[in-house]
DNA sequence: AGCACA
């Protein structure tokens, strides 16, 4: 008859009802910062692919990475706005990105970019290793509304541990994050039906000007490699025919290919 | 591990 859930202490003391977040206690950013990268990924690569894989959660402004000894490994992605970067940060954290798991987190500080939008930037010689706020001088009230209003409204309900998402991620990112590969001249034809020839595809390709080649892999039926004799002309290509079914249940997959 | 503004 009685209700047992009142001052049921102890109750959840064995499970530790905090859990142990080891995500970082920074407030929100509109910058995340990410470690724990691939070191042995090209900066330009790794950007790419960054970029690649985060614009889905919005907007991004700037991209940086740097080889420097110190801070190889290590990339920051600026959002538009800090409901994107709390998105990408929750989505994305743990994410298998070149076969390491992204450690995310927001930045320390803001960005440039960022402070230049705002009218905040201030030239890093002056802020050069110490913190930003040198002297406390007693300023008069000075209510100029917080900045960008409800911005950091933060919209996440605070339910951390919650189970990592990647099954909602598309799953060709997981293992070949870029996705939207550099313009080439080269394009890689993907699902094509086992029985596909080279003439065959030589016939569809080759309506499209600038056609060279193609090129099947006998040991990987499926995919194919067609040439053209610029970018131009391989992008026309590929939009006049991704998509296209040799058979209603092999629609091709056309991207450009890998340099 | 490591928080910059190439």
């Amino acid at each position: 008859m009685e209700n047992v859930g009142g001052a049921g202490a102890g109750a959840g003391a064995g499970a530790g009802t905090v859990t142990a977040t080891d995500t970082p206690s920074l407030p929100p950013n509109m910058t995340i910062y990410i470690n724990n990268l691939n070191e042995k990924i090209k900066i330009d690569e790794l950007k790419k692919s960054l970029n690649a894989v985060f614009s889905q959660f919005g907007k991004i402004l700037e991209v940086l990475a740097f080889k420097t000894l110190k801070h190889k490994g290590q990339a920051w992605v600026i959002f538009e706005d800090v409901s994107s970067a709390s998105e990408a940060l929750k989505r994305m954290q743990g994410f298998p990105f070149y076969e390491k798991p992204m450690r995310i987190q927001f930045a320390k500080t803001k960005s440039d970019i960022v402070a230049k939008a705002d009218g905040t930037f201030v030239p890093r010689e002056r802020r050069k290793k110490h913190d930003e706020r040198a002297d406390r001088k007693k300023r008069e009230h000075h209510h100029d509304g917080n900045h960008a209003g409800g911005g950091l409204s933060a919209a996440h309900g605070g339910a951390y541990g919650a189970t990592p998402p990647l099954s909602q991620l598309p799953l060709g990112v997981a293992k070949m994050p870029e996705a939207p590969a550099p313009p080439n001249n080269i394009l890689f034809v993907q699902n094509l039906p086992t029985e596909t020839t080279p003439m065959m595809l030589q016939m569809l390709f080759c309506q499209y000007t600038g056609f060279k080649e193609v090129r099947m892999v006998e040991t990987k039926p499926g995919i194919a490699f067609v040439e053209y004799g610029d970018e131009v002309q391989s992008t026309v290509a590929m939009q006049g025919l991704h998509g296209f079914k040799i058979t209603p249940q092999n629609p091709m997959h056309v991207t450009y290919a890998k340099k």
